[in-house]
DNA sequence: GACTCCTCCTTAATCAATTAAGAGCTTAAT
DNA sequence: ATTAAGCTCTTAATTGATTAAGGAGGAGTC
């Protein structure tokens, strides 16, 4: 059984390829009775309906948005801020009608050309580490392009919230309720796999600006309040799952001296420490305050956080991509909202 | 500026169209110094590699797995049966290296043709109502289709559970636990938008094929444990959200006599009757006991639930589709588990 | 009867690539 | 010297559509 094209059909009538393209594509064309037969043979041959990929070819548009995630698709679809993520940017994409391609990244070393053979007409790129090799295949694709969140493209739209400020605005909270001894739980600030203390360099040195900012933004808002941030310890976590929240909480609390409040950069980190904090019998915000990050997880557990608007953020870059002024380079930043809820309080007296 | 194609380039160094395309995709084709000139001209015009969409229409492949689902966009990634579905599929997507292209459902009077114009090598349609227009419109494309949890297309492979048998494992749970008025809620029954009482005929002529099963399983199971299912009142929900179930769940339980027993037919509508029955004062499971469904956001709050494997299932149907097989209709009946937590006890005496 | 105007359909260019087969030319083997 | 074999590149067919422009024929108008 070979292909049905419009060719076939029109072979069979014995009129020509362009009338049964207008059979499906222009009614208005065409006569009633002939049209009627056209689809009455295409019907019978099995046709399939104008073949997408040659429309797509000879209309120059692939009505579907391209969306690259700096993590695998198992990992995005866990975490609750890029679902919010993806709902704004869905909904957007559904109001226009168009597709959403989430691409997996080149995984590994198998050489997959996701990027560079996507049927996209335009490119959202998230969370990418500094330097990634799919962000170099996204731009030579030359098609309208933005940003959310990292890294930064010089000359290309970027959204996202201010990180440092944000970050500041979380350890400002703690600091103004009084803690001074304060321990950092971070994931995503580097992508080699690694979890652990995290020194001056492995901090600075990030490859996840968004993280790497928000770092500086603990930095300053502590340096701000006099406390050194040299000692301040760091641990750096691979992944952001609940369990590597616990890992990191056991390692801060297992200090000598405590940390009276741990921040951290999401909020499924700073369930595990809570987690931790309950193994150790430490009473929370009591003995302990922890404060997570995006809102996404925090609500039940009465979490303190910072609330960023996931959802809006998705939806704006949809509709930037989708109006077609992803040409001229913005730099949206959306707010952020400190959420104070039951997990912090002043330290121990 | 044109547009830079491989024949500019072409052009530009007076070689022909074949030997630039040879210089992308075949290097042992060229001799290596022809071929960095062809690399160094495509870059200077910018060109932005092989156009993917006349690739893929020459190669006669997409790259890509379609997916289908029975809601909104931002709906579908708002639950979380159908996140950890996505995670499944997107995971074979991804070792398969080829995109996931989620399509929006046509939409209120908005005509727009993804389904058609969807640049797929095959689909997968989720939760689909009987009948939708979008099903035709999958099976019209002539590509391989898996349909995943409803409805069952004769003909087509299908992948989901024994949902009246889960359903009456369920309802048999707290049976067995000694209860004997019931009541239940519902949603995704129908596609009308209403919600309220649900009637035999409301009832019985549910489009959404998989509750209609799962609640004839309910019924089943209170026949043989003799409670007339006549006399079980259900209420049905049009959103599958919190707020829905809370609301069920004040119906439900302002009834009198007010059941002892609630099943649900997924954990988020169950989580909105445990807010009810908190609302009005009401222990869980001392005084009602309430079953979900799916074991989606069941474990934190200690729900009773059956648990499907939704990861799984969705990496099934991945792999069925892209290993070329989904050609013989296969009908694969993926475990149900009876999860009993914290949310289920004897009636109160 | 000549002219114009429709309606309906065809012609042919176009979208941007891939790739089997073949044509020159050089090199190696006999 | 001749033939075969290798390289390197070109020719041309192919993938499956869309659409502006044009032609043929019939109807309407003066």
């Amino acid at each position: 059984m070979a292909r049905v094209t419009l060719q076939t059909i029109a072979d069979r009538l014995g009129v020509s390829r362009a009338t049964v393209s207008y059979a499906f594509s222009r009614p208005d064309q065409l006569s009633d009775g002939l049209r009627r037969r056209i689809l009455e043979v295409a019907d019978e041959l099995g046709y399939a309906g104008p073949n997408p990929t040659a429309r797509s070819l000879r209309l120059g548009r692939a009505g579907a948005l391209g969306l690259l995630f700096g993590e695998t698709l198992a990992y995005a679809f866990a975490d609750p801020y890029a679902i919010g993520f993806f709902q704004g940017l869905a909904t957007a994409a559904e109001d226009a009608g168009v597709g959403l391609l989430i691409l997996p990244l080149p995984h590994g070393d198998r050489r997959s050309d996701t990027v560079k053979d996507a049927v996209v007409d335009a490119f959202c790129v998230v969370s990418l580490p500094d330097g990634h090799p799919a962000l170099a295949e996204v731009l030579a694709r030359k098609l309208p392009v933005v940003v959310v969140d990292e890294p930064y493209v010089p000359g290309r739209p970027f959204l996202g919230i201010d990180e440092p400020a944000a970050a500041a605005a979380a350890a400002r909270h703690v600091l103004e309720l009084g803690h001074r001894r304060l321990g950092v739980a971070m994931v995503a600030l580097n992508d080699d796999g690694h979890s652990g203390w995290a020194g001056r360099d492995r901090q600075e040195g990030a490859v996840f600006e968004a993280m790497r900012r928000r770092r500086s933004g603990y930095q300053r808002a502590c340096e701000e309040a006099g406390v050194d941030w040299a000692g301040v310890p760091l641990y750096e976590l691979a992944r952001n799952s609940r369990e590597s929240g616990r890992r990191a909480g056991h390692a801060l609390l297992g200090l000598d001296p405590r940390p009276t409040a741990i921040l951290t950069n999401t909020d499924v980190l700073a369930l595990g420490v809570l987690d931790a904090a309950a193994d150790l019998g430490l009473q929370v915000p009591g003995e302990l305050s922890v404060v997570g990050f995006s809102d996404s997880a925090a609500e039940e557990a009465g979490l303190t956080t910072i609330r960023q608007a996931k959802q809006e953020i998705g939806e704006a870059a949809g509709r930037l991509l989708l109006s077609g002024e992803a040409a001229r380079p913005e730099r949206l930043i959306f707010p952020y909202e400190l959420v104070v809820r039951s997990s912090t309080a002043p330290p121990p007296a």
